[in-house]
DNA sequence: AGAAAATGCGGAAACGATTTCGAATTTTTA
DNA sequence: TAAAAATTCGAAATCGTTTCCGCATTTTCT
């Protein structure tokens, strides 16, 4: 820093050895309160500023975590951010983040970057390319603590929190059967992903009870490309065997089933029912307003938080064991679902 | 980190001196490339990964930028971190998020845990409370580079990155009373915002430009509270003195605007055109599809993270000159403006 | 061939904080 | 009042790099 003044300097001129004014500031038993007084009013003076990377050379931790997630551009990932933000900020810790934008050579990149110790702690989301998990593995083996959220690595023994995936897909599924649906579809990212399997798993098992068959042209696999999933959705809901029910596993996919009616004569909800994860407050603002299941987003961005740092508080009395925490989403049924 | 080897292990492995180890990895003229070679693939062996702290230390920068905006769950804002993350990252630097929330007292606060140096520059955007900058002078004074987009503070002599908000906001003006509106209103977060300044001003000006009256009830402050910017939207729709236009002169006021229009008899565009700025993909999903300003968001981003770095990496050629950079916006008519 | 320059590397200081160990002074205790 | 204990502070080591300075040895030049 330009006008930095470094602990050395605030000690001379108090004519006081560093040792000293460090303890001072770090509040230590060992010094009398005159001098604290002292030491901490010539350091406000002065403008003092611990220099970061000093202690987080000598302490060797930086006060840093470092958030991956798969998308910017996506409502839940935003609100769980902001829930880590929240615990992260009260407790004195930086957030470094990366956006992984699907694209796992892009994770594996960033992940090596974080080899070197420059975050303490990592909390992420896997992208939907990651299937090979060993960068993952890597990690972990180095002992940074790491937890996932949302789409996790179950091959990595440490926290992980989820949403109630399998059991409110299983409950959407029947939703759309109750209003009516004869021809449920399901649209996914990646079979890779932990979200869609245990999604897909509660749609299929919902399909099972009521006794549908389930057809193998509605396993619905999207690409990342808008445009080109806009398309297939399209081809999808104009061809002869075509669903009169969605259930979109991410928010992304949702819109773009509302993008894929436009330009075509069919009407939401009495040709088509959609029900899709978001956690958007536009949904409500969509023509017709789309039923969304709407994960606890904050919630799981503030556990991740409070878990992480806790475990970096207190390294030995806390482990991250290898479970996987379940907060339950919410459906909120709106037009799109119902006639 | 717990495997962690250091240079002085490497160097003792390979009976070299720490100097000459350091040299030989950062690829130094005064090694030979038979031990840059030696060097090399036994660090590659021992999986070495130099401490960047040590490094920061010593060489006085962290390769980390500071980001801090005012919302995360904004297309426009996530577009542009994504654009700063792709060039910082491609240079080999970190980046620091923050969320001030709109609120300065937040903002303050993140300001002042940048003091100390954790991040080699700033990019940002202040908040809608933001009147009182003492805060950001003081980080200007102590040296650190910064710069501003959207959100622009003039009081402070660098360098800033907008769109022509004065033009564009003149043109979606036009664009209004050309459709017909007889009574245009204009939505805003904050007069101390430089963006609503602008944005006004275009806005009034086309106003008198074409001859028409300003009504001051048409000057519409809102708040960042989104049910009650709703409601007074709503107030205002049902006034005996009810605008058939509006400008919203950010993202969210658009979408309160479409909010407040339901449980309405009114229509848009019918009843009410509306216009706002918007980098949502969504704005084509509404019904009616809605009218955008679109900001060159990724190229901000872009611009802001080439330019800092320019002068990180070569201080004393560059330099963040006082002055505003004005990339255009587009416009893009939907639905919403023209029956 | 002898001086000058270039090459290749090691030693040690420095960055700025924290902390261990120790010492001096003051207070308490017997 | 002498000894023990508590209080308060200083000197120096340490974290892991980078870099200034120095020293051989080899190469180049005249």
């Amino acid at each position: 820093m330009a006008g930095g003044i470094s602990l050395k300097e605030l000690a001379a001129e108090l004519k006081l050895a560093p040792s000293t004014v460090s303890r001072a500031l770090n509040d230590s038993y060992e010094i009398s309160d005159a001098t604290k007084k002292k030491v901490i009013s010539m350091a406000e003076k002065l403008n003092y500023h611990a220099n970061p990377f000093a202690r987080s050379l000598r302490e060797n931790k930086s006060k840093t975590i470092a958030v991956i997630i798969p998308e910017r551009i996506n409502s839940f990932f935003a609100q769980v951010m902001d829930g880590i933000e929240e615990i992260a900020q009260e407790q004195g810790y930086h957030l470094l983040v990366y956006n992984s934008h699907e694209d796992v050579e892009k994770e594996k990149k960033i992940v090596n970057l974080l080899l070197n110790g420059r975050a303490d702690a990592i909390v992420m989301s896997v992208s939907s390319q990651t299937s090979d998990i060993s960068h993952l593995k890597k990690l972990h083996d180095r002992g940074l603590p790491i937890i996932f959220f949302d789409r996790i690595c179950n091959d990595i023994p440490t926290t992980k929190f989820i949403t109630n995936d399998y059991q409110i897909a299983f409950d959407a599924t029947k939703h759309l059967i109750q209003q009516g649906c004869k021809k449920v579809a399901f649209l996914m990212l990646s079979k890779d992903l932990s979200i869609t399997k245990e999604r897909q798993r509660g749609y299929l098992n919902a399909l099972k009870d009521e006794g549908m068959e389930m057809d193998p042209a509605f396993d619905f696999y999207c690409s990342h490309v808008e445009e080109t999933n806009v398309k297939l959705i399209r081809e999808m809901l104009t061809s002869p065997n075509k669903p009169d029910g969605i259930l979109a596993s991410v928010e992304k996919l949702g819109f773009a089933t509302y993008h894929a009616v436009k330009e075509t004569n069919l009407r939401i909800p009495e040709d088509l029912k959609l029900i899709s994860f978001s956690n958007s407050s536009i949904a409500g603002l969509l023509n017709p307003s789309m039923t969304t299941i709407t994960q606890p987003a904050l919630t799981i961005g503030h556990e991740c938080a409070k878990l992480l740092i806790k475990k970096l508080n207190k390294p030995k009395h806390y482990d991250l064991v290898d479970q996987v925490i379940t907060i339950p989403s919410k459906i909120t049924i709106r037009s799109s679902t119902i006639c």
